[in-house]
RNA sequence: GGGCUCGUAGCUCAGUUGGUCCAGAGCGCCUCGUUUACACCGAGGAGGCCAGAGGUUCAAAUCCUCUCGAGCCCACCA
């Protein structure tokens, strides 16, 4: 044995090795309840982050526990096409060319899209291997695949049916740079500084008497949208105001009249208590619109121009036509006064453009009923959240969800299974608006037999789908799907054993963006809840807390750093010390700590490996050493051996409890500080007699220690003069 | 506006239902040591009124209240 442990040589060959010995893969065992991660896919459209590198960390001891406790142990591994953020990075790959995607036509784009998907794909592969996550790579699937895909149309033809997906004319949220709407968690807000302008807008009639017309004065950060106003709104209960709701307003610039509405949802202690109601650019005013049926004038275009209702700032980029109609307000006497304001913009998740709120006919789901059964199965426990302060959030979000937008105007994506008949005469499509929804590509209008249709050019929000993957990618709804011979002959199919997984492990950040959606989604095409716990862990920050990001130059590529300490440094490195749903620091220093773990974990190896067999190899075990042996030598071995008891029992109790960075911890301590400091180095004055102790403390160490570093432990299991197996992967956990 | 997390050794963090690992680990620092497993090492050491104040208790880093700091998430802040 080498005087250094040296990952390159090992990791490969190992992973090798077990994959092709078909471990990864649970055997089917009826009388057995399996254990079932479905591993979050990683968006098939660059590397592997460390955030990646951090739930294979975890899921693989919880894998490779459940494995060695005997469990038919399913990891599922996939990829996410990742609609928006993929059409982005794709189209800047483009732009590189000086192209966008109109260049290349929808259907060409798809086509090339597709390629860089799958070309990422592979190498994703590759480095989730390289890290030594033990998935089973023969049910790998991926988003866009025929058979998710279907899937996913099957579960939006269902909702469609029974009217929980509909198609409405609503505010939603539009990202003018990637030309498409988005759900409400995908605008993130940013604060920004701005002024707040405090218009005055002539009551009309007002002057008839009087010499001064009189004005009411409204506050906003906005002023463009002014020319889409329809009312202006107050509290019922502000005596200001009082005796001018009812009376109306001629709008400046456009000479429109609006009236003066009372809502509660005013604020009378804010600005002058009065506010400027633009249904079709605020959502607010939007629900105030439809509350008083007003109105809806859209004044921004989805390009981000004034639209021609804008009158003579039609076809002006907003930022300008904002300075134009202050000018013009200024000028004609209506800009009372302006004040520094901070406020908060939506800007798109994905390309940071600022998103504008603007009217456009999209597809929504109904989700109060969907979030109401995936409330109760929380609160009821058929689904348990760790750590548990995160259901809090939880319930909160749930509780106050609006419905969820699922139409994208991208061309990456599964396009929506909506067609229309274009024979909108005959009656039987009339009363259907020519709308239909199809599993399969449809010939024929079902209706009216035309066979002229059309398509819907929309694609789904990338978390439809991905909020399904847990019983798609086990080949729901088809039954018939089952992977082993054995399956088949006992017509039992992946869905049917897996089914509900056992663990969602994944960070907090996508706790509504993913984990909620599979709730919801599991709940109501399956019935079931979709996994019975979900661990979220922390997110992995630099050494001193801060984000990781380019910009900043602290990133830690994960693969870079298994190249030089070896993957099983960085996942220990990973999991040592942390704490569920708490944020991890990672440094350098600390992974270097770790491979030096795995050097001493190789050299205690190395000493107890080299030593000459004991003279006669005696079984081993707690009883064999004398009970109250009074000689100092017999007191070591007990205390090691209790020692061993104590930190099997203490991992084994941590590790069900999701408490890894303990258990991570006591492993080290007991390996390096107890047994190597302490024991080893007292045996050394007696090495024949105390070899079978060492080996077997060695060798229920490196089962203890194989979940958390798969590499090394196998390459000392396997010069084991006596291992129990052909690979510590199927060896038994200590118990 | 609502909610969450954190504040423990110079740095980064553990500390399970309050008591027999309760004051810990890694990195860093100091002294010594190249004894045939390992210098990616060993032996020893310095260093913390567990943010502050009050309370509950026989007993609190651990539970409760408040204060002060740091960060994060949600929200219809015109």
């Amino acid at each position: 044995m080498e005087k250094v442990y040296d990952h390159r040589k090992t990791e490969k060959k190992w992973y090798q090795f077990w994959e092709k010995s078909e471990f990864f893969r649970p055997r089917f065992n009826p009388k057995k309840s399996p254990y079932t991660i479905i591993m979050p896919p990683p968006n098939a459209n660059g590397e592997l982050h460390v955030g990646h590198a951090t739930f294979i960390a975890v899921e693989d001891i919880l894998i490779r526990y459940h494995r060695m406790r005997g469990q038919p142990s399913l990891w599922l591994p996939g990829a996410d096409h990742a609609g928006i953020l993929t059409q982005v990075v794709y189209e800047r790959e483009l732009e590189k060319q000086g192209k966008t995607r109109f260049d290349l036509g929808r259907e060409e784009f798809y086509r090339q899209t597709y390629q860089f998907t799958m070309k990422n794909k592979k190498h994703m592969e590759a480095q989730l291997k390289a890290l030594g996550a033990s998935c089973d790579w023969t049910r790998e699937r991926f988003t866009l695949e025929p058979e998710i895909t279907k899937a996913v149309y099957t579960t939006f033809k269902d909702l469609y049916e029974e009217g929980l997906i509909y198609r409405g004319e609503r505010i939603i949220n539009w990202c003018t740079r990637c030309g498409t709407a988005l759900s409400d968690l995908e605008v993130e807000h940013e604060e920004k500084k701005g002024k707040l302008w405090h218009l005055k807008y002539p009551i009309k009639n007002s002057k008839r008497k009087a010499q001064s017309v009189k004005f009411i004065t409204v506050a906003t950060t906005r002023p463009e949208t002014m020319l889409g106003d329809t009312a202006v709104a107050v509290n019922p209960s502000d005596k200001r105001y009082e005796n001018l709701i009812g009376q109306s307003v001629i709008l400046p610039l456009t000479k429109r009249e609006i009236p003066i509405i009372a809502d509660p949802v005013v604020d009378p202690d804010f600005g002058t208590g009065a506010v400027k109601v633009t249904p079709g650019h605020d959502p607010v005013d939007f629900e105030i619109g439809q509350k008083h049926q007003l109105e809806i004038i859209s004044v921004i275009g989805q390009a981000g121009q004034m639209t021609k209702e804008a009158g003579r700032f039609a076809q002006i980029k907003i930022a300008e036509a904002r300075e134009k109609v202050i000018k013009a307000l200024e000028k004609e006497g209506f800009l009372e006064r302006t004040e520094d304001y901070t406020y908060s913009v939506g800007v798109c998740e994905r390309c940071r453009e600022v998103v504008e709120p603007l009217i456009s006919k999209q597809w929504f789901i109904k989700i109060q009923p969907l979030a109401e059964k995936a409330l109760q199965a929380v609160k009821k426990g058929d689904i348990k959240i760790l750590p548990k302060r995160f259901e809090k959030i939880y319930f909160n979000w749930l509780e106050n969800i609006r419905d969820w937008c699922i139409s994208r105007q991208i061309w990456w994506g599964q396009r929506l299974p909506v067609y229309y008949c274009q024979e909108l005469n005959n009656s039987e499509c009339k009363v259907k608006n020519g709308i239909f929804v199809s599993v399969d590509p449809p010939n024929e209008c079902p209706h009216c037999n035309s066979a002229k249709l059309e398509q819907d050019p929309d694609t789904l929000d990338t978390w439809f789908s991905s909020g399904q993957w847990p019983y798609t990618a086990l080949g729901w709804p088809k039954k018939q799907q089952a992977d082993s011979r054995k399956q088949r002959a006992a017509k039992i199919s992946d869905f049917d054993y897996f089914y509900p997984t056992s663990v969602m492990e994944t960070g907090y950040d996508i706790l509504f963006f993913w984990v909620a959606r599979m709730v919801m989604l599991g709940l109501y095409a399956t019935g079931k809840p979709p996994f019975h716990t979900v661990f979220l862990h922390g997110l992995v920050r630099d050494e001193n807390g801060k984000k990781m990001s380019k910009s900043r130059g602290n990133v830690i590529d994960p693969l870079t750093v298994a190249e030089k300490y070896g993957a099983d440094a960085v996942r220990l490195a990973l999991v040592f010390g942390t704490s569920p749903g708490n944020d991890i620091n990672l440094g350098e220093s600390k992974i270097k700590g770790m491979r030096n773990f795995t050097n001493k974990l190789w050299n205690i190896g190395r000493f107890i490996l080299s030593n000459k067999p004991p003279v006669q190899r005696s079984r081993i075990c707690k009883a064999c050493v004398p009970a109250n042996g009074k000689s100092q030598d017999e007191k070591e071995d007990r205390w090691v051996l209790g020692e061993l008891e104590k930190t099997k029992e203490k991992v084994t109790k941590d590790i069900e409890n999701y408490r890894f960075g303990q258990a991570a911890e006591e492993l080290y301590d007991f390996i390096w500080h107890k047994f190597a400091d302490k024991y080893i180095e007292h045996s050394k004055g007696r090495r024949e007699e105390s070899q079978p102790i060492l080996e077997k403390v060695f060798e229920e160490s490196l089962r203890l220690l194989h979940p958390f570093m798969p590499f090394i432990t196998e390459e000392l299991w396997q010069k084991l003069p006596n291992k129990t197996s052909e690979s510590i992967m199927v060896a038994s956990w200590p118990d």
